[in-house]
DNA sequence: GCTACCTGTCTAGCGTATAAGACAATTGGC
DNA sequence: GCCAATTGTCTTATACGCTAGACAGGTAGC
């Protein structure tokens, strides 16, 4: 059906390759091995080497000269990426950037069991489930699944979602929003976030989930957030605060709308 | 020579699903898709999916019941989670967790070009580099990886560095510790990584760079922290601050430290 | 120029992961 | 009891990752 299907050796000695080149115990500008020498080191077939070889090249942290060898690039691949703190939308809007949103779905139904849980949800209370697609300069970035309430989720319509970060089509709803827990970690992607996200199942991605509240504690909104890595990630400053044994790191009150290099 | 090859799409499979029932995804008890409907769902015919369930089957995270279906465990292995914003190791001091580190590698050398730079080290200036791993209740959760300007290590024992946090030792030293960067994202555990964390070679992990300056700008360290994901995660607690178009979310001052689940 | 080593490209073949489908055995709901 | 859906166990065929080797072309040192 399929058949693009990755290497395994092939894929292994890539990322040993990578992580040794990234982490400086193969310089720059150095010759590596010859590929009949780290074919032999690796055991594996030279055929091998080269589609390893072949990966790191496409990631241009080589340059492979016939005749003379393969080399490691003195200049880093550089860093597309985009910066942010704690506001996901605004910030990007600032740094002047075309962002744009896809909405892929839209719908009321019953939510999954953890979501009905943080929002505080009674059993069989449904919620207006969408999931967006959020784009920057016409790359996708950023998949976005969001459940609210079905009461709050009426007070705008699903043309609404498609142009209007949601937060601020609660605010402008008359919704008072207090506070938000949230959480940063990471996963794979799944065939329909790699197909979303324009990536291949198994690519690691930056996940975020995000709790908001109302005054009164009730759950108003469920964010799920999935991150391509390569085009986001989470920038923040850090002061040294604090005495003696209570010395700690404290973020910097925002504002801090980190630079990007793109 | 080999012919032993591990499956390929039927380990991503694994991976994946293994990612959402320690994620939460797919909660303890909770019946998964049928075997023809995962298949459909990632494209791949059901010898494959079944291969991921008998990986999963053998990690007794999911029961296998014919005619009735497949359940994930309720016995929850999951979410021995640690959780924090900016200072990464009192939170978990004060959480009362036993806590370990384990000196990998300890050398001085030439630092890689991106360490360099962040550290506005001059041509040919040699760093200490340290490879450490994190232990909370024995499991490793953490694999770090420090430069430091050759003089500013030189302060220091390698002895120190297996037993007190880094930071620490600096200002013990003298050095005055002002402000840092940090960001956040998501990369796969290469060989060496993965097995120090005890992982699967592709297995998603959090990434952390944080660089650490002094009052004149100078370069301090240089932090990159790989994190398994199912055993941490950055949470923080946001406030909605500022009026009008400048409304946006603001980290509460730390303090938060955020209970865990045990 | 000559030589040694390198990358680039091709061939042939093996082992196995995967696909596609059929059928049995079990379970749970109606 | 009956029926639909499930897992368990086959079969056959295809796809492809990998091996092993040969050969061409480029590059650098002697």
């Amino acid at each position: 059906m399929d058949g693009s299907v990755e290497p395994l050796k092939a894929r292994r000695i890539y990322l040993l390759l990578k992580e040794r080149i990234g982490s400086g115990g193969l310089p720059p500008g150095s010759r590596l091995p010859g590929e009949p020498a780290l074919a032999a080191e690796h055991g594996v077939s030279r055929v091998t080497i080269r589609r390893a070889l072949d990966m790191l090249a496409q990631d241009e942290l080589i340059d492979r000269r016939a005749g003379s060898g393969t080399f490691v690039r003195s200049h880093s691949p550089v860093r597309p990426l985009v910066a942010d703190l704690s506001n996901v939308l605004s910030h990007i809007v600032e740094m002047g950037r075309r962002t744009g949103i896809r909405l892929l779905s839209f719908a009321y139904a019953h939510p999954p069991a953890a979501v009905a849980d943080a929002l505080g949800l009674k059993a069989g209370e449904r919620t207006q489930r969408s999931v967006r697609l959020r784009l920057i300069d016409g790359a996708p970035f950023s998949y976005l699944t969001t459940h609210v309430p079905e009461r709050i989720g009426l007070t705008y319509s699903e043309q609404d979602l498609a142009t209007v970060p949601l937060l601020a089509l609660l605010e402008r709803s008359g919704v008072t929003v207090d506070r938000a827990t949230q959480a940063i970690g990471a996963t794979l992607a799944g065939p329909e976030v790699a197909e979303a996200l324009d990536l291949e199942i198994g690519s690691p991605l930056l996940s975020l989930t995000r709790v908001v509240y109302g005054p009164t504690g009730e759950g108003i909104e469920h964010l799920h957030a999935l991150y391509r890595p390569d085009r986001y990630s989470f920038e923040m400053e850090l002061s040294r605060a604090g005495e003696g044994a209570d010395r700690r790191w404290s973020p910097v009150p925002v504002a801090a709308a980190r630079r990007d290099a793109g």
